[in-house]
RNA sequence: GCGCCCGUAGCUCAGCUGGAUAGAGCGUCUGGCUACGAACCAGAAGGUCGGGUGUUCGAACCACUCCGGGCGCACCA
């Protein structure tokens, strides 16, 4: 999707600046300061000036003759201390914009796995998994749309801590059979009660702190696979992931393949990797000090820092492994370097038709295959961090250095809520909690936004600005765009920080629906989109752009340029570019409709132009909405 | 204590591997609907880019240092 156009005259000069001045040099392009400064700009003459020695301006004119003329290009000149300046020529530029559009992707070879998701499944989903998911989900977007085969993969913790605390507090505080839970799966909005039960267990154990001997029971009945908690640990993590692949669909986010924690203990993924850890010593059985009786990384191994006081639990004294253990089995699995494969069973269709499995112990009819990635990106929010160290040491142990290289901790920084966002909630801080900027989500404490909870009255929000806008419109297709809107809106708030931003979560400002919003794009698709509606319905036709000699007044071929601004260019993880991109675009061309009206233009020659600029416009936006997961509505 | 991240307009944030007068949105004030539907547009006010030192022709960006804030550093994940 690279602009060919400005590849092209990119191209002429760096050749000319490869062969002639420095063979390493970067010739860049960027967009200049101000349009009427030209299309693109290149400041190559300032790269240079430090290695020649010489003035930037005198190389940057050395550089203008001497590549001469360019296809395509009406001017280049040096302006200010150095900076080439480039005017293209419109006709020649117009064609170039439509073709590239034609040109799907070259596909790459090889296999790019993100995991995302990840939650716990003890719980409803809330703000801050959504964040996660939806980075991820646009992240795999970016990769698919530039060729690379990708594949989506939700981590399943159903054996940990939290699935526990919950089948405890059924069992025990409840005192509820696996059968009675199973009722309530789908009697009761489970997800929702499950939060509620978890946040009350967790006090529990604060009160009773002997109660924790019950969830080692449980852990235990759990790590076994067998008995009445055993089976209702199984009821509770697969009824939780249904309700959270229930809320993700919302916002248009699919998965491929559910790996199970389940499935990492019973078909010995963990054992076949602590064998090969072992045999490489890349962990020991700790004799002496606080680890005494476990099997630990040391320190040395992840961390700059020489002394092993900072070694890394594998395996606890009372021989269960710990979570990072079973991820070192399971980011080797993903590389395929594991010799062991899961059994995969179809866990549900989605509408559209695509099938997403889960990983079993028992072999299945589905001839499926997972794994065996040349790239593994792991979506994870930076607390994290220090665990993804170790897993990936744990493969550079074992001598994968290349596959360790090759591990990307895609991290991101936490969702917390804001003050006042608090306050309309009716959250209840803490004087310590009131001094710090914002109020960390908390899962134990019940304290935090839920994802169906804030995507219902996002939709509310929305469903009011259609109603009333389009009041004639039939309910049910209102409601579809109130929702397009609304999941618009919503994406377009989580992605337009930068990922090592936190975001101090707040109501009002996400349910903004003008200004740097998804809706604002999406307003700008759908004017764009109704121009060319009603050139159809006025029986006009679209003019062969290529074959009409622009040359009039008008928008400058610069202004096109804005239109065309391509955000797929940047880095792939900078996904606040790509957001930040889509909203500049709209905003030039919110610019130009308000400028030029497009369809009572008489002129023929400017008309071609505005006609031209408002379909590559269209276009444009379609793809990086795409790319970001924002539908557009039929109209707004 | 050690590690990672952050500090840019009243508020919330962009600022791509250092480059042309530091940008948005919200909020405030002023103005613009004849349907290509104003979820929009035009204009105004608002900044010693936390402080300092250094590197450079050039620093919000790089290095060092100090100050302020966040998050990690479990036989939880």
């Amino acid at each position: 999707m690279f602009h060919v156009f400005e590849k092209h005259v990119q191209r002429a000069f760096a050749s000319f600046v490869h062969s002639q001045l420095d063979p390493e040099a970067p010739v860049l392009a960027e967009q200049p300061k101000d349009p009427s400064f030209g299309e693109i700009a290149l400041p190559v003459a300032f790269q240079l000036a430090r290695k020649l020695k010489r003035n930037p301006r005198e190389i940057a004119a050395g550089i203008v003759s001497g590549a001469g003329a360019v296809e395509g290009m009406r001017s280049a000149e040096v302006i200010g201390n150095g900076y080439i300046n480039i005017r293209f020529d419109r006709g020649a530029y117009g064609r170039a914009a439509l073709e590239a559009f034609s040109q799907p992707p070259a596909p790459r070879a090889g296999k790019i796995i993100v995991e995302h998701t990840n939650i716990n499944p003890n719980k409803a989903a809330h703000i801050g998994h959504l964040r996660n998911a939806v980075l991820g989900d646009s992240f795999i977007r970016i990769l698919r749309a530039s060729g690379n085969t990708v594949e989506v993969q939700n981590y399943i913790d159903n054996t940990g801590v939290q699935v526990a605390d919950v089948v405890v507090a059924f069992h025990f505080l409840e005192k509820k059979t696996a059968r009675e839970v199973e009722v309530l799966t789908r009697t009761t909005r489970f997800d929702y009660l499950c939060w509620d039960l978890y946040a009350r267990m967790s006090s529990y154990y604060k009160e009773q702190p002997e109660s924790t001997a019950w969830r080692a029971e449980t852990l235990h009945s759990i790590e076994a696979g067998h008995g009445e908690l055993s089976e209702m640990g199984h009821i509770v993590a697969d009824a939780i992931v249904e309700c959270h692949l229930a809320t993700m669909r919302r916002l248009g986010i699919t998965y491929d393949v559910l790996p199970r924690e389940s499935e990492i203990l019973h078909l010995q993924f963990w054992a076949t990797a602590f064998e090969q850890l072992k045999e490489r010593k890349a962990i020991y059985l700790e004799t002496e000090g606080k680890n005494k009786g476990c099997w630990v990384m040391p320190g040395s191994a992840f961390s700059q820092k020489e002394d092993d006081e900072d070694s890394k639990v594998i395996v606890r004294s009372n021989g269960t492994v710990t979570y990072v253990g079973k991820d070192i089995a399971y980011q080797l699995w993903k590389f395929g370097l594991l010799g062991k494969d899961f059994h995969y069973r179809e866990w549900k269709r989605y509408d559209d038709g695509h099938r997403i499995f889960i990983s079993t112990t028992t072999p299945g009819t589905d001839a499926t295959s997972f794994g065996k990635g040349t790239q593994v990106f792991n979506v994870i929010d930076s607390r994290q961090s220090y665990l993804q160290d170790v897993v990936v040491a744990g493969l550079r142990q074992l001598g994968y250095t290349d596959e360790a290289e090759k591990s990307v901790h895609f991290s991101y920084e936490m969702v917390a809520l804001s003050h006042r966002t608090c306050a309309e909630m009716g959250i209840e801080l803490s004087e310590e909690d009131k001094k710090k900027p914002y109020a960390e989500v908390s899962g134990r404490k019940g304290l935090g936004v839920k994802a169906d909870d804030l995507i219902d009255k996002l939709i509310e929000t929305a469903q009011r600005e259609v109603d009333s806008r389009h009041a004639e419109a039939p309910a049910e297709e209102r409601r579809k765009v109130a929702e397009a809107i609304a999941t618009g809106a919503l994406r377009y708030f989580l992605l337009k920080f930068s990922r090592n931003t936190v975001i101090a979560f707040d109501l009002q400002e996400a349910l903004s629906f003008e200004g740097d919003t998804g809706p604002y794009v999406q307003y700008a698709a759908v004017r764009a989109r109704n121009i060319l509606r009603k050139l159809e319905e006025r029986g006009g036709e679209m003019p062969d752009f290529a074959s009409v000699y622009v040359q009039g007044s008008g928008p400058s071929a610069s202004q096109s340029y804005n239109l065309s601004g391509n955000s797929l260019t940047g880095a792939p993880g900078n996904i606040t570019v790509t957001g930040s991109t889509n909203y500049e675009v709209s905003t030039a061309f919110n610019n130009f409709y308000h400028a030029y009206p497009v369809l009572t233009e008489e002129d023929a020659e400017k008309r071609a132009l505005l006609l031209w600029m408002t379909q590559y416009f269209h276009k444009q936006l379609q793809d990086t909405l795409r790319v970001l997961g924002i539908s557009v509505p039929p109209y707004m």
